[in-house]
DNA sequence: CTGTTAGCGCGTTCAA
DNA sequence: TTGAACGCGCTAACAG
């Protein structure tokens, strides 16, 4: 069913059901009324392949994520879907699962003109194909570091955060304060590690052990906190670098029969709805991450509406939230 | 960058550059040569969008999840990412937060022609305007039921289930049974309820207390717990219909100062990471979520290259897989 | 106010 | 083995 049906249907021209569709130009209300009832009577859904390859834009804007399972990336992408919205645009989420070929698959949305631009979650920026593929389309990192200028971004200062989660950990006693990081071509991840290891050398405090988790899941979470647990001596506090992370932690040190806070402290990271369902509640540094993804889209639809517009860093607000775990 | 200036650039017609691009016909091998560094020099990109209005497909299909946070959801997409890929087809996530217009938002990529069809976790069976939509284009329910025959779905046996988990808990001896329940627009949650009731009814069992979380969450789920901890007497079992409401539950029994499973005993649904992660470990139905993904795409595929086969009703299997919490 | 027509970029006949 | 020409369905410019 096309347009050509339609207005052979209804007796007019292909310009004046387009019109009708459109609310462009002007069209006799008796015409609009046929066209209308043609539409209805058809089930006419127009082919939006062919509107996008014509009007050269698609009001979709490519969401890539490496995991959509994780809370707060959840939470990043509510606040993009909400601003989206709000300015007539819609998502498409693309799971990269941080592989390169369904990065590159995905990405080819992009190239390819289905969508009008790309926020990326994911660590890419070390990928020169992938950046290449992008070429010079309107794209924003979001909630990790542009390695180059030229690429928008939105977060938040990680290694100003890092440093004060270690500061006051030494502040509240703790002397082995171990740290559960992540995939490190994340740059987000590479910084929290340097505000981590930085204050540790202000205080010379050289007890610095450092877990990589295998993906952002409780369930790795849980297995570097039980490698962590064959350390002699133990830690007495541990800095994980998501909330989530910090759950698996928190279920290790219980299943050692360690008590949190008495033996080993958990700090975690994000601020999600998961940092108060464990028990004890989490001590977590508190990312504004609804307000990253919107700052996302408006720095994007920036872009895509005025090309020349220069690369922006948006550094939002961070807060530390004290609770029992600690 | 178009196909044109490829062809130009290289010397040849646009239809030699067509036929390197897709492997089809023949090249004389130093025509295609030049046509492949003509590309690179440019790093010409296809337009999807032209590609797929003249072919008419487009390699993708859709996915409507009403919750990408849930964790059984998330597992369900990553079968269905697998089966996709294995197949030369990419997947886009839509969100449709169980919200109209959302869904509608979305499925106009089906209508649109954007992909060649649609695997739905939602409970739009019930809104003919997205039901008329879709048309008659390929479509495939998973993890839920499809309330008209016409459409194939995936899934489990929910009644059965549900019945096994209130007939083995009255075993155990208890005799107060709550169910916390989600919205009853999803058909797997009304066949939920029926099994549970029926066995109480069937066990002359009067005990019979429904509660409704109103999210797929955790936070949900507490709340729902303490609507239930105001009941007099106190339930002895409390059965969730996802393991995210259980935890909440089991958060908020433990907040009020009660035992699990001494005092009140918890089932949840779905078998997801999360039933091992909390504490004590939840007694849960587990479903066979990656393959209930893969054979969603089975059956979209084979839709797909064969509009005329017969609507499926694929039912895989189960398992109550008890742990500490009962 | 309306209709005709020229592309958008591509794959695919059909002749050569 | 190649190229010219058509059309997928749509919007927009232009002429009436």
């Amino acid at each position: 069913m096309s347009i050509q049906k339609i207005a052979q249907l209804a007796g007019v021209s292909v310009a004046t059901v387009s019109r009708v569709l459109n609310n462009s130009g002007t069209v006799k209300p008796q015409n609009r009324e046929r066209v209308l009832r043609a539409i209805a009577e058809s089930n006419y859904q127009p082919n939006l392949l062919a509107r996008q390859l014509r009007t050269a834009r698609s009001l979709m804007i490519l969401v890539m994520v490496s995991n959509i399972a994780n809370p707060f990336c959840a939470e990043v992408v509510k606040g993009i879907e909400e601003e989206a919205e709000n300015n007539g645009y819609r998502i498409l989420l693309c799971n990269s699962a941080a592989d390169l070929a369904r990065s590159r698959s995905g990405l080819k949305l992009l190239s390819g003109k289905i969508v009008d631009g790309v926020i990326t979650m994911d660590a890419l920026a070390r990928l020169p194909e992938l950046t290449t593929l992008i070429g010079g389309a309107p794209w924003v990192q979001c909630a990790e570091y542009a390695d180059s200028g030229e690429v928008s971004c939105v977060g938040i200062n990680d290694m100003d955060a890092a440093q004060h989660v270690i500061s006051w950990l030494l502040g509240l006693g703790r002397r082995r304060i171990a740290l559960i990081n992540h995939d490190l071509s994340y740059r987000y991840a590479r910084l929290r590690e340097q505000g981590y290891k930085t204050v540790l050398q202000t205080h010379g405090n050289h007890w610095c052990v450092v877990e990589y988790a295998s993906a952002l899941t409780s369930a790795a979470g849980r297995v570097a906190m039980e490698r962590l647990l064959r350390q002699h001596p133990l830690p007495d506090a541990v800095f994980a670098v998501s909330d989530t992370l910090a759950a698996g932690a928190m279920r290790a040190i219980e299943l050692a029969g360690l008590a949190i806070p008495q033996d080993i402290a958990v700090v975690g990271f994000d601020g999600t709805e998961l940092s108060e369902m464990v028990s004890p509640q989490l001590t977590t540094v508190e990312q504004p991450s609804r307000e990253i993804g919107r700052q996302a889209v408006v720095q994007l639809l920036n872009k895509i509406h005025n090309p020349d517009a220069r690369a922006q860093r948006i550094m939002l607000d961070w807060r530390l939230v004290k609770r029992a775990s600690t």
